[in-house]
RNA sequence: GGAGAGGUGGCCGAGCUGGCUGAAGGCGCUCGCCUGCUAAGCGAGUGUACGGGGAAACUUGUACCGAGGGUUCGAAUCCCUCCCUCUCCGCCA
């Protein structure tokens, strides 16, 4: 959510630059709801503060009768009262639904552009290996291997579900164990496994809802849905929580499996493991101070970097423009690993600076001293990593003409010790 | 699923025969005093949000005692609904 005083302020320029996103969003209905709640408030606060002092000599006064006409006065006044209330209400919840589908401001680094095709790459890392001969992709490797089963998957439940079998379901484990030691025991992330749904308010605290809901599983009965990425429980287990400064930054890291209803790519990658319903994932989450979070960004892209780089799997770096960040951040560098069946760097990894968009809505919160007003922390996550593309990324990278599949070195302990995977 | 207990400020914990309670008392914390140091002691202060005034320090109004509704001139206190926590029983990975 966008800081309302400082919209109230700088509406033009905040119109403005949300329009680099590329949607125009008119902040008019905003001013307009603004100025009516501030008047409704004024007046219904003035009328409880007569309410107050009134009732408070009533209380005093032993012999009613000498205060009878206040006390038909009050009753007016708590009608009166009730009625601006009310209004306060109405106008107080339309405000807020307009203010929770208001995207983030871009960051002022942020690359200004108008599609996907404006991102900037910053760097490369690795060096795309020749072939000799025709390099497969995965899904192929994963049936002739079998380790990978999408016709039973949906058989079992529908499409865009996988079952992983044998060395598959090691290897996926393997990769979780690997990312997640990595991070803990290099990195000083502290491990965390959350639930794996949650309430509507945290959906709204990270910016899930209200705008996306046709993205998200819910589930019958309890008003729950199941999570899309770590970073919805994650960010929120600081929900509503005011924070002393000398505790951040914090970091946490949690593998889940990400549930998404993917409503609106039908037909695309229809094959293989790239676009699933249910995947897991690492997530790094971290909160920490307004000023520290550019850097903390880098840190935390170089921790997801590292992930790739012990893999010994090329990829480059991306910086997203501003028509092509999410909805709640204000900065956002891909991590895209180089795919040898399909020649292309698919996105591995999105790691975004949210700055206080999502600590103002979830109200996460720190003192930058004992005594200090309260300000909202910046909020920063990125996958460290998707792990499903992370294996096919191993299957196409490390496979071998004979149709086997080098285990890469440090997921060998992981993996019992298995250098290749050989189909039976 | 059945029976009971409870949810108050950073924490503990009063209040709950309605009014002077943003909320006693204690702990913690901050500042000052005192003391050779520490400890103890003394004094003052110590919530959040939103709105008004002010350049600011600050000041003023309103709201908040799990959430929402009701009764009342007036509710932390009475009534209703919901949520959560704990204990016991049942069931279960």
């Amino acid at each position: 959510m966008l800081d309302v005083k400082f919209l109230r302020d700088n509406l033009e320029q905040v119109e403005q630059r949300l329009a680099t996103r590329g949607s125009v969003i008119s902040l008019d209905e905003f001013r307009d709801l603004d100025r009516k709640r501030r008047e409704l408030l004024g007046e219904a606060d003035n009328l409880k503060a007569e309410k107050n002092r009134v009732s408070a000599l009533i209380g005093k006064t032993k012999d009613k009768s000498q205060v009878k006409d206040e006390i038909m006065r009050m009753k007016e006044v708590s009608v009166q009262i009730k009625d601006l209330d009310e209004q306060l209400r109405e106008t107080s919840d339309a405000l807020q639904q307009i203010l929770m589908v208001f995207p983030n401001l871009p960051h002022e680094q942020c690359p200004i552009g108008t599609s996907e095709d404006d991102n900037v790459e910053i760097r490369q890392w690795g060096t795309i290996p020749e072939y000799s001969y025709e390099p497969k992709a995965h899904w192929d490797i994963g049936e002739a291997l079998d380790i990978l089963d999408f016709e039973r998957a949906g058989k079992l439940t529908g499409s865009r579900f996988t079952l992983y079998k044998g060395a598959g379901a090691r290897l996926e484990r393997a990769l979780i164990n690997f990312m997640l030691d990595l991070h803990t025991e290099q990195h000083k992330y502290v491990e965390m496994l959350p639930p794996f749904m949650v309430n509507r308010a945290s959906m709204t605290g990270t910016g899930q809802l209200p705008k996306f809901e046709d993205d998200l599983f819910h589930v019958e009965g309890p008003d729950y849905f199941l999570i899309p990425t770590a970073e919805v429980p994650v960010t929120n287990i600081h929900r509503d929580e005011i924070l002393g400064a000398e505790q951040l930054p914090l970091c946490y890291t949690a593998h889940t499996p990400c549930f998404r209803k993917e409503a609106g790519s039908h037909g695309r990658d229809t094959r293989g493991l790239i676009r699933q319903h249910q995947f897991n994932k690492v997530e790094l989450v971290k909160f920490v101070v307004p000023q520290d979070s550019d850097q903390e960004l880098d840190t935390l892209l170089g921790h997801a970097e590292k992930v790739l780089q012990l893999l010994e799997l090329p990829y480059r770096v991306v910086d997203l423009c501003s028509a092509d960040i999410g909805f709640s951040a204000a900065r956002t560098f891909d991590i895209e690993v180089w795919l040898p069946g399909q020649s292309v760097y698919r996105e591995i990894s999105s790691c975004s600076n949210f700055r206080d968009f999502q600590a103002r809505r979830a109200a996460i919160r720190y003192r930058r001293e004992e005594g200090a007003k309260p300000e909202f922390v910046h909020t920063i996550n990125g996958s460290g990593l998707a792990v499903g593309r992370t294996l096919l990324a191993v299957l196409e990278n490390y496979q071998q003409e004979n149709g086997s599949v080098i285990v890469p070195e440090v997921l060998r302990p992981y993996m019992g010790g298995l250098e290749r995977i050989t189909g039976k």
